[in-house]
DNA sequence: GGTAAAATGACGTAAAAGTGTCATTGTATA
DNA sequence: TATACAATGACACTTTTACGTCATTTTACC
């Protein structure tokens, strides 16, 4: 038996999640709350998962998440809402939701998709893996293997990135000043820059650090 | 119905897959190569769907990928493998897969990912999605809202991490380079930085751009 | 044993950057 | 209406950068 919790301030909508839950074998809904604030102080710590909408009044479901955790962290969230808008799905997903289901879902798939989070998995409806799909495309660095550093090159690269300049740079790898411009001028021509500025973007843009 | 072909070293396995597809309402299994070699001279361009393994021998099926879409741009390509490490899955995702199974994956979920994913969605067995949940926290930036830039300076900020130098910053914005260190300098207050490698190392990885 | 690359270091110089101080104008917002 | 902030621009000054040229030592490889 999977005990369910939902959190969503449209009452038909919430009501109709509950009956659907209490109606299919294998499901109960424990609770129902119609604003985080009051889940958060009311939540019995019976469910094994909750659904969570985003769009709450006053404290967001994004901004939950963490406030739940903090009380009962082994429990699974999932999020259920109408936006599919990039930067909510990011900041979801960042804040640590175990899943992401449009409204729209079918009521198997919303089924389902509860049995496999508690398995470990993460709930996302294909339309939502394709925007997660694309955007881990924008943001994971392609790796850049033409450009082979030197170790210490690497090592005063990867300093820079950590924002030294120059002299700290010497300090910490116990060599000149004069040497670590040396280093830095074959980075350069390496990665074909004219500038920390430059050499340093580039460096996290390709994943040479 | 769906066209699909399979491409997987295996034969019983391959033999397998298109015994089920063919068994299956809606579904026919129009080809099926042992090999990514054969299948990217033979393709029929018939399929809508490609199921690809991953291990195949000589061509990876990560480095087919490209092969094949430069053929057949449109189909979907789907990958079906052993493979659940990290590497692995942002390999394919980066090389343009629409989907990514394990072989273990249950018929009837196979067959609805086929569905999903010529409805324009990814596929993901929950599990996959649970690394991709956990790869995408690893690389993706965390956004910092209290730093709050100006319009200009964002502006700013944006080009220094295009590698532009304070001269072309100028130029870009029709403005004069004292103002430009006058933006750039609000910009160092407001990031608690002291040069332009420091700012754009902070601007990339507290996503400010 | 010679060649290449890497790592080290130096001198010089023009250009750019970083920082302090100041001023004007426009646009909100309390 | 006063106050704050954003955007614009300027002058001065010191430090740092970027780049050219050069040299020594070590390591790796054919």
């Amino acid at each position: 038996m999977i005990y369910v919790t939902i959190i969503e301030d449209h009452q038909d909508f919430r009501e109709g999640l509950t009956f659907l839950l209490n109606a299919s074998e294998g499901y109960t809904c424990v609770d129902n709350f119609g604003s985080a604030e009051e889940a958060i102080s009311s939540l019995s710590g019976r469910e094994d998962v909750i659904l969570l909408d985003i769009n709450l009044p006053e404290l967001s479901g994004i901004e939950a998440i963490p406030l739940i955790r903090e009380k009962h962290p082994q429990v699974k969230i999932i999020m259920l809402t109408v936006c599919d808008d990039d930067d909510t799905i990011i900041q979801a997903i960042l804040a640590g939701a175990d899943g992401y289901l449009l409204k729209k879902t079918a009521p198997e798939k919303l089924l389902s998709s509860l049995q496999d989070t508690l398995e470990g998995g993460s709930a996302m409806t294909p339309s939502i893996a394709n925007k997660v799909f694309s955007l881990f495309k924008k943001h994971v660095p392609v790796k850049n293997n033409a450009i082979s550093l030197s170790s210490r090159e690497s090592e005063v690269l990867q300093l820079l990135v950590e924002g030294l300049d120059t002299a700290k740079v010497a300090k910490k790898l116990f060599i000149s000043i004069q040497t670590v411009r040396n280093h830095i001028r074959h980075i350069y021509k390496k990665l074909q820059v004219h500038s920390k500025s430059q050499a340093v973007a580039k460096a996290i843009k390709e994943g040479l650090v």
